[in-house]
DNA sequence: TTTAAACTTGTGTGCGTACACATTTTTTAA
DNA sequence: TTAAAAAATGTGTACGCACACAAGTTTAAA
């Protein structure tokens, strides 16, 4: 194996005729260098292409880098925002040898106060940066201004917010996927078969995101004319209770009955899934996201599609961005929209593997 | 933001009363130490939650590990191989600090010659490691062989050969993958369409990965009885060279003027768009992998669905594999499956903007 | 011409680990 | 009991870079 030596800094400033101390400060244009050794360096540099060698950059520096994330907790260990975080630590994990150091925070969904509670304590602890999903839109923006103001740059997952001054927003494209959910629910429907639309939102004023997705599943109908001869209705439940949703269920397929295809637009998919299995009805579902209880529902055949917007990935990029932007002062692309995978019974496994 | 100071091997050595040098020995479990000591030591790496800093540990070490791929040639930047070696390629990059040297190595599809030549440079140079596209069957054994006798480790990509040495295999479950294609395509058309599976492929020998993908294909119609109203023909075409393609396809279409779906079993699926679109005929066709031409045809609807084993992801995987093996000790699955991804028009675009 | 100020450049140490070599301690044989 | 051999342990330097500080050089004011 023949060793290929990498230029350091002593090969420039052998070639350059100065010290390493001078090449120093040209590369981090700190201190003053004389025009002629500096444009001499920069020769240099080019001519033996150098370039630093990230460890022993980072192991010099000796710098910490702390990133706090702020996401819904799961008190569950695997409902949907166990995914996120997984991706998160993972991340984290693989890069704490540089540095990165992490603080995991969460609020909880039906109670703004946890949210701004928290976010205080992110704001004391003065971090590098943070990610956040800023379901609560007001209190979200509150926090993003506080973090601006420190000089703190923050990322979105999962969910935006627009014209903030967020670093990037990392998630799905929400009208998008639900004219995906559009796509794949008709090409395994009659063209009469009714369908019906389920949202879950606690309150009306943090759920705008809901109204998109359901938004872009009816784009898909309309544009290509399958809504002639069938209802397409949606219902809203203000819970995700189990027996709660049942009952709404119950009244809704009693006056409905030819309902053949429910669209759920958030992870809740299973619970229409296990009530369809209950009444032996053989509607069919398609969801969102691979939480265990959905998956339970794909195999075992009761929820024909679900689409993944990557959660563990997109927490991973957050990470990843972040440090990027510490370590090369790479400033990442604004909008970075996540695969929308496509899950049927067939594949699944291979996503659990590989996530 | 709080310091919070890892724990150092000079840590471990003030905890345990011995030296750095001593802990160095029972790390790497080099040379000999008391069994006290060594008790004490354990202990204290376990007490001190002691881990070795990996960016101190390979700037002292200062190894490279040269890894050397051998994939089909892509003469046409954009054809199917490009896609694996670009994964190879970013992946490597990314370890370049850490001593991973890659040297990438081609061979003609045509040409098992090609493949023995460059496959001897590769025993010749001696690598750390290989990344091996196992297309030709024979020769891959031989390749393998003679690495197997330097003791060099070598991954699999894309395509298997069972019953090897070989330290992983990353790449699709092929079977699976032509049942997927089977139901997608069975989604879309009517209960009576007939259906056509091409396979092109060069010589019989090599070729037995497209068996077991047409196997899979038939084995979901067979299990849902949806054979029964309908033809599912094979056509076996010999090259890839679109006027013979054409020419094989408007005759096996005269003879078989019922055909409403096309399943191509490699990534050639454009192909036969093109040609559907050129007759103005509208059968639907899936295929395989996201290259530019296959793009294109989802793009403009001439193909439905394309598969895609992530090719991208199948080289970076493979190279983070070695360098886990060579700096972890870790060894891999043996089998790693990579996501089937589902793409249509609708999604593709989020796909090619993450990989 | 001298001298301080301003500017420019060089030197040395530390980051955490690996490893060769030096030193100390223990064991063994005479 | 002692010397030599063997075993156990300690020390120092290198890896490539950042940064504080030292040293050298030029400029400007007196």
């Amino acid at each position: 194996m023949s060793k290929i030596k990498k230029t350091t800094i002593q090969d420039v400033a052998k070639y350059a005729n100065v010290s390493s101390g001078t090449i120093d400060r040209v590369i981090h244009n700190r201190g003053k260098v004389s025009p002629a050794k500096k444009k001499k360096i920069e020769e240099a540099i080019k001519h033996l292409n150098f370039n630093p060698n990230l460890l022993a950059r980072t192991l010099a520096l000796g710098k910490q880098f702390m990133i706090c994330s702020l996401l819904p907790e799961s008190v569950i260990s695997q409902n949907y925002w166990s995914l996120p975080r997984r991706g998160i630590m993972q991340s984290a994990e693989k890069y704490k040898d540089f540095g990165i150091v992490l603080e995991a925070y969460e609020y909880s969904l039906f109670d703004e106060e946890s949210f701004v509670k928290q976010a205080q304590i992110i704001i004391d602890k003065n971090p590098d940066g943070v990610i956040l999903a800023p379901l609560f839109e007001k209190e979200s923006i509150s926090f993003t201004q506080a973090l601006e103001e420190k000089n703190i740059p923050y990322i979105f997952i999962d969910a935006n917010i627009p014209d903030q001054n967020n670093l990037s927003y990392i998630g799905p494209e929400l009208k998008n996927s639900g004219y995906i959910a559009g796509k794949l629910l008709n090409s395994i429907l009659n063209m009469n078969d009714d369908i019906l639309i389920v949202n879950m939102v606690k309150g009306i004023e943090n759920s705008s995101h809901v109204w998109v997705i359901e938004d872009g599943f009816r784009e898909f109908f309309d544009s290509n004319n399958y809504t002639n001869d069938r209802k397409i209705n949606s219902l809203t439940i203000h819970t995700t209770d189990e027996t709660e949703v049942t009952r709404e269920l119950t009244k809704y397929y009693i006056k409905n009955p030819g309902v053949k295809g429910v669209f759920v637009t958030n992870s809740k998919a299973h619970l229409i899934s296990e009530f369809h299995r209950a009444h032996e009805l053989d509607g069919k579902v398609i969801g969102f996201d691979l939480i265990e209880e959905n998956i339970a529902s794909l195999k075992n055949g009761s929820i024909d599609f679900l689409i993944s917007q990557n959660p563990v990935f997109q927490g991973g990029q957050a990470v990843q961005m972040l440090f990027d932007y510490f370590v090369y002062k790479k400033t990442p692309t604004e909008i970075q929209y996540v695969p929308l995978d496509i899950i049927i019974k067939e594949n699944v496994d291979f996503y659990l593997n590989s996530q």
